[in-house]
DNA sequence: TGAATAGTGTCTATGAGACAGTATGTA
DNA sequence: TACATACTGTCTCATAGACACTATTCA
């Protein structure tokens, strides 16, 4: 902690957002197109630079809403993820990025309303499959680094908490909760043993009275979230 | 990431780190006093300012072996922890810090070499109890938050990664290893299941054909780190 | 009626934990 | 011999997973 306040190097500190939601039962990304160089055109994780007197997870916030119309109460959990600081991870000069993890509910996104030009909402194994497809998404920067270790963070933590009901309105049904497990593990789960485990898991789901609009096949019970963040036991993965 | 290269703010960013170790079976974290103000004669988390041309890590690697004398082979496994950007957690000027956890053996430590003044190895439940000691031990900065993330984490830790090894040397018996436990997680295990349990899950560990040197009863089997970092099935704490 | 989904019952295998019992060293 | 620690056996209980079964809706 020795200090000589002069030579002490000061740098730009960023925050960059993996936002993931469900599109179609499936894992999803929102991205925004750069329309600045470096990486011009090119997709990226929504992000930008932290202000004078914003911390660090106001600055999340804040970009989130800036450029994807996101506001805090449709956020369904955030939290951060880890911190990006190799030397020359932007090209112009040193940045050092602070990456959030949020999930979100299935939005009326892409939200056009972002200072940043276009957004998108783009599946993951649009981006992790070694495709022409996955080629012409390339992310900008370390950005593909940053989403996976979010997509790796999202899967563990499906495992020991509840916050998979992070990505269902306020209401839902078991089927449901139990499509965002699948959607984001990858993997086919039991229904009914999933149904007995997460109804039995003390404090993960809270029965409502009300009862869900049968597409097809007899209604199935509201839940609400639990008070429970922490799940004894776990929900583990084969 | 829309970008306007003279309004960015510039800060500078720290590192500080969690480092800890098992001292007469107790979980223990080093500790520098400060030499300099702010906060001059306090103990605080090791660490310093992130230097040009060096990434995070890195930093965290050297500023662990100027203040403490702790060199990379004598490191048993560090990782990132998470950052702190609240506007006013320095009072000089606004600093982000990047918290690194590290877990070491059991070290012929305090180091007095380093660059920073004393060094000392504190046990935690002298800083968590609410005594006169844990009062004139209170931490700078907001280095009693980040300990308590670096402690939890840690404890969480054990429970589904093989890190608790990394607490020992190259080779252990389970009795040792069954001290780091207890010791990280302050509760007693039952010895025979502990065993069981460990020789059993794939990777965890590599038994030798050496034996222990017994200071009584018979002499144990020791064993090195297995090839697996995640267990199968995880060691839950009750 | 059949198709589809909701929810429950039941069986089996596995692991956690309690605790007894055996093995092998030192004093 | 007593004692201490290393290890193994065994019992009980809880949970995961496979899968059959019943319940309730819509077409």
């Amino acid at each position: 902690m020795k200090r000589k306040p002069d030579l002490v190097m000061r740098m730009p500190v960023a925050v960059d957002l993996v936002v993931l939601t469900l599109r179609n039962d499936e894992l999803a990304v929102l991205l925004i197109k750069r329309g600045i160089a470096p990486y011009l055109g090119r997709w990226a994780l929504p992000g930008g630079f932290v202000r004078d007197g914003e911390d660090l997870t106001e600055a999340a916030l804040r970009e989130l809403s800036e450029e994807t119309g996101i506001g805090d109460p449709m956020i369904g959990h955030i939290e951060q993820l880890a911190t990006f600081g190799a030397v020359a991870r932007d090209p112009r000069e040193r940045v050092v990025s602070v990456a959030y993890l949020a999930f979100v509910p299935d939005l009326p996104l892409p939200v056009a309303g972002g200072d940043a030009g276009e957004a998108a909402i783009v599946p993951i194994s649009a981006l992790t499959k070694k495709s022409a497809k996955a080629l012409a998404l390339a992310l900008a920067f370390d950005h593909p680094e940053i989403l996976a270790m979010g997509i790796e963070r999202c899967r563990a933590k499906l495992e020991y908490t509840s916050l998979a009901t992070s990505f269902l309105g306020p209401e839902f049904t078991i089927n449901e909760l139990r499509k965002v497990y699948e959607s984001v593990w990858g993997l086919p789960l039991d229904p009914g043993n999933f149904h007995r485990k997460v109804t039995k898991t003390e404090g993960f789901v809270q029965a409502t009275q009300r009862m869900s609009q049968g597409l097809s096949g007899r209604p199935a019970q509201l839940f609400t979230q639990g008070d429970a963040h922490l799940l004894h036991p776990a929900l583990l993965r084969g």
